[in-house]
DNA sequence: ATAATAATAGTCAATATTAGTCAAAGTTGG
DNA sequence: CCAACTTTGACTAATATTGACTATTATTAT
């Protein structure tokens, strides 16, 4: 009960860095050392218990000077609609689907108008024009997934 | 925080010049000794962070008495800008030169900071995360073509 | 004027310094 | 035993640093 894994305490660890400050860098290779793991467990530990989801951003550089930033976010109140849009969206959606989502995150005012004008450019049929249509669906609902997972966050 | 790499360091330098006056000229070698870099990190740091996409000319001249001018330009308003960096976008982009885009549209405030997170959220490298790399590089270019002829129209 | 020299900046490739991915192997709770 | 979770490390990708070599322009000597 005590003895935890080490992905669990070094997830304590960083939290409760973030407890006193919203954001925090960190170096991958000083963190695995400190707790004598191999780089890439920092990695796991990040991708399984900082996530969106969670309330966390997490951004990073390579090369000289590199780093992994965490940064706490307020996540808003309702995700349930969010979750059951993801859920209804899948794995494919199509432009006049995807349309009326938005539409409706406009009304809903999840997003401004100009926010929603935007978003819509970046994925009507002119803009992703496969010629298989049946990969363009699925980006579609990559892309509307992720702007859904984006509009979590508060802020 | 402090350890930033040099380049960063150099970067920042020259951008709280810029803050005050749009243009700049320097003296590479100067700039090289100030920061105890070899020259041609200078031109590296220009080549990665001061070029249209983030919003800035350069020219230079060699020989006595030679310069480098950096300038800071306005990505939407000059039409012929635009065009510039439309063309430079041409059929293909990295999500490094994409993030480089929309952060200048941003400190142009030509987004708001939701507006640039939710528009990256769309480009970035997880979201669309082809296989194939290439035609990933290609989709995005297409979305970010497409968002900035939606900024062109301001509404 | 022309040629030689000096004084710049540019290019490119090798090397160094990070972080990311992925799948195999190990561990644990039910 | 099985499924889920964790740990590991080989390989990959991105970014930064350095220096040798090249190109351009200005100045000086003839």
């Amino acid at each position: 009960m005590q003895n935890r894994n080490i992905s669990d305490i070094i997830e304590k660890y960083l939290k409760s860095i973030l407890a006193d400050s919203q954001k925090i860098e960190i170096k991958r290779s000083e963190i695995a050392e400190q707790f004598d793991v191999v780089p890439s467990q920092i990695n796991y530990v990040i991708k399984t218990r900082f996530t969106i989801q969670n309330g966390y951003l997490v951004e990073s550089k390579r090369g000289g000077g590199g780093y992994i930033r965490i940064a706490k976010v307020n996540l808003i109140d309702d995700t349930d609609v969010l979750d059951q849009l993801i859920d209804l969206i899948g794995e494919s959606i199509t432009s006049g689907k995807a349309l009326q989502i938005i539409q409706s995150l406009y009304e809903d005012k999840f997003l401004t108008q100009k926010e929603a004008n935007l978003v819509l450019a970046t994925m009507d049929r002119t803009t992703l024009d496969f010629a298989d249509k049946r990969l363009e669906n699925v980006v579609r609902a990559r892309i509307l997934v992720s702007v859904l997972n984006r509009l979590r966050c508060a802020d």
